[in-house]
DNA sequence: CCAAAAGTGTTAGTGATACACCCATGT
DNA sequence: ACATGGGTGTATCACTAACACTTTTGG
């Protein structure tokens, strides 16, 4: 029961960045540059450190891919299989991270290994476990949709409706009601209606809105 | 990124383990003889061994106390603050665990430290962060058993649907009406009547029920 | 015939779903 | 005046919640 007497494993988070980007789910990736894996698609992530909370890490690392600071996150669980990484024991916690993709500008980082968005729909070839893990992410991330107020994460701090809408149809991969999803939202409370509009072309004006601040 | 230059850390499962045994729910805690947290009151767990998965970890470690094999497993999720061990940095991942109370047999583990049954609404002082990893694994059992068909694998073979519905109070920590709890059994299918009966004492004798298989 | 737990249906309310037309604008 | 996306209400259905009496047994 000495813990000086046991195994100790590598620690890594990683992260499964969901924005929407033009009426599509995106999911952040990176392409890795050395081998293992070399060539494949990862999630990005890395190495714990030795001060810093699992959150705080993958924090940390997504900061430096993105450039984004105060990211949602939330976790989605441990993934720790004996041979989930070739190169020894790794044990990673795995994060939901959402994003408006505004606000990012993607950097490479350290390894120069670029950064990018994939359609949700069309994944390549995936390195590790991280399929599995991605599969988890997205289930959490609809359950959360219906569920809570994440929307708010994903979206710019004014937006329409419709704007709303497509962000919803987006993550659930399917077509919702126009006047059932207006219906639910003023139900929930949680929108401002704002005074300005937007117009966007030869059409009636839509209304802005944003979150009620808790 | 060479994994070879990075940190390693202890890795340990923790099992928040729930029966109800006479229409209380219960949880399966350890007291520590040594320390840290000597005499505080901690969750079955254990360090995670080279060749197993974390799961197959918690089940050895479980199996170990309990002498019951095959323990329903799920995953409630990873903790791994700098400081939730004073020995070291030690991420752990925990399980939220089902039992029957009737297969249980309590054992003394290699420290001879003694796991028994504790009230969930009258717990001791707990060590570390277990507190909160019971907290999170009540919330887990409480959405699943709203969710999905948890409570066969706290139920004995055959049960009445007054045990169930005790059984689902216990979990819930509220009183159930019957007449719609026994509505909901009946169309969520899961369940099959036995040709038999049990009677207790001078009463009208109660069905019998079993889950169905898969 | 009494005590005690088993068993059984109906009603009202609430939330989800389906559905079609008018509005405001620029060109 | 037309094309385009913005915006609105009602009716039905399904699910949830509330509620009280009869049945079967042993003593």
């Amino acid at each position: 029961m000495d813990p000086l007497k046991r195994e100790k494993y590598f620690a890594t988070t990683d992260a499964v960045v969901f924005t929407v980007l033009s009426g599509e789910l995106k999911i952040l990736l990176i392409k890795r540059k050395y081998p293992p894996f070399q060539g494949k698609f990862a999630l990005p992530g890395g190495f714990v450190l030795p001060n810093e909370n699992l959150e705080e890490g993958v924090a940390r690392e997504l900061e430096e891919e993105t450039s984004v600071k105060n990211i949602f996150l939330e976790q989605i669980g441990a993934y720790g299989d004996v041979k989930r990484d070739p190169r020894g024991r790794v044990i990673t916690t795995a994060f939901l991270a959402l994003i408006n993709s505004d606000k990012v500008k993607l950097h490479a980082s350290t390894d120069a290994e670029l950064a990018k968005w994939h359609d949700i729909n069309d994944l390549p070839e995936l390195a590790f476990d991280h399929d599995k893990i991605i599969a988890d992410g997205l289930k959490k991330l609809r359950h959360d949709i219906e569920n809570t107020a994440v929307a708010f994460q994903i979206m710019p701090e004014k937006f329409t409706l419709t704007d709303l809408q497509t962000t919803y149809e987006a993550i659930l991969g399917e077509k919702l009601d126009k006047r059932n999803f207006r219906k639910k939202m003023r139900e929930d409370k949680v929108l401002k209606e704002l005074s300005e509009t937007r117009m966007l072309g030869a059409h009636r004006p839509a209304r802005l809105f944003s979150f009620k601040k808790k």
